[in-house]
DNA sequence: CATTATTTGTACGTATGTATA
DNA sequence: GTATACATACGTACAAATAAT
């Protein structure tokens, strides 16, 4: 399937009771996974994931607070989150 | 001094480049160590605590969850930011 | 080197949902 | 059942660090 071409995801599910932040988090970690993204890269900014995913970028910061927490990237300011290199 | 009465706080400095957010992490690790709040009790409610500083609930928010991230409180749902017995 | 644009950080506000008291 | 308290999610504005021109 297309499911990790760059920027092009289905539209998250907004009744499915799964905060749209972990969604957020499931897909650019599967991306991750799948070298969409790869190590020492970095992801795109908030801004253009928040209108990839039609979400505020407060929804994007919790996401990728939730990707910094579990060791995946890190986030500078004024430069964006990097991919880690894979443990 | 009177720096350890429940809500009676010195109001946080705005002009001190220091975040707010850290600033009220700072002073409530001080009263939690001065005894105020005990292990085992809640903190106020983020209400509360947003009152009692003069900022936004988000403010407080962050201030807590960098506490929870220093292991000082747990946060749960519904009930409040319980102290962590001391380590 | 200087200016501008981009990007993350802080801080405010509002509304609604969900769990607990 | 109502009130309280935290969680999610939307929005705005400006500051600060970095990148690009």
């Amino acid at each position: 399937m297309a499911a990790f071409r760059k920027g092009a995801t289905m539209a998250l599910e907004r009744e499915s009771g799964l905060p749209l932040w972990r969604q957020v988090h499931g897909i650019l970690l599967k991306e991750i996974n799948g070298g969409v993204y790869r190590p020492g890269e970095r992801l795109p900014s908030e801004s253009s994931l928040s209108r990839r995913f039609r979400v505020a970028r407060h929804t994007i910061r919790r996401a990728l607070r939730s990707l910094q927490e579990a060791g995946v990237v890190r986030t500078e300011r004024g430069r964006g989150s990097i991919i880690r290199d894979e443990v």
